[in-house]
DNA sequence: CGGATTGATTGTACGTGTGTAACCATTTCA
DNA sequence: TGAAATGGTTACACACGTACAATCAATCCG
């Protein structure tokens, strides 16, 4: 019975986060760039990386990382310097239009649907609960 | 306070579906044909429709579905017949095979994370409430 | 010191998805 | 009946992401 309760729920949770709020596309187009690219953005806007370690966080090969570093670069967006222990690697950070970019990118993907927004303060709460639960110690 | 609490939330949500549950690389393996085609497969497998309909459905145009309609029929997974009250029309209709693609699929993308089947009775059934209401008038 | 390893880059080839134009058969409608 | 619209297809150009091989500087380690 539980069972097939969580598999409807798992199927709903889906559903409002996959198909009903879907906003990969309206990143996409508002920041003019696909959205593999605003994701490694964020990335770099969050924390300063290394480009292979940029590649395993995109779950991509460091030739790639490469090219798309190319690009935010020459939108202004990110800057390569020298890492402070290691003259081999880089450091990959946000100039002020990249962090201002990012910071648009989160806004939209991050602004919650209304009707979460819409829900009673005591549903909200529980929902809250449930999910920080699913979060916590298993990484189910 | 309330927005506050809703901004967490789906925060959490996008991390739980999107990022420890992300399944489309899986999927996409099992089956042997990028994500996309594996959208396409299932849709059809869903229910019978034309090649316009299907190319609405996965926000594409009609002549890419041309071709990934080629592709899945080449693998016998899908099959064309033709529309019964318009010749200019066609019906995209699974094989056996292409159902039990599908289903497998389906099983691989519905199965509730460990977390989620976890859960005691009472939080998986105020979730599960909540989440219906969600999906339920307002499309947020 | 000197070979092996690491990190970033360049280059190349390929599969995939988007977008557009053109074509043909069929249907719709004036 | 004949023009316009619709539905699927073919063809083409392009951006994007994946995957490898190879190169070079810097670091690590025997």
């Amino acid at each position: 019975m539980s069972e097939a309760t969580a598999t409807r729920v798992w199927r709903d949770l889906r559903t409002l986060v996959l198909e009903r709020n879907e906003r990969r596309r309206e990143v996409a187009d508002a920041l003019g760039m696909s959205f593999f690219r605003v994701k490694a953005l964020r990335r770099i806007a969050a924390d300063p990386v290394t480009p292979g370690d940029l590649a395993a966080d995109l779950m991509t090969d460091r030739p790639y990382v490469t090219l798309v570093v190319d690009d935010l670069a020459r939108r202004g967006l990110v800057e390569r310097t020298p890492h402070p222990r290691d003259r081999r690697r880089k450091l990959l950070s946000v100039t002020p239009a990249g962090a201002s970019a990012a910071e648009e990118a989160d806004r939209i993907l991050g602004t919650p649907p209304p009707g979460l927004v819409a829900l009673d303060p005591e549903e909200l709460a529980a929902l809250d609960r449930v999910v920080t639960k699913l979060l916590g110690p298993a990484p189910g």
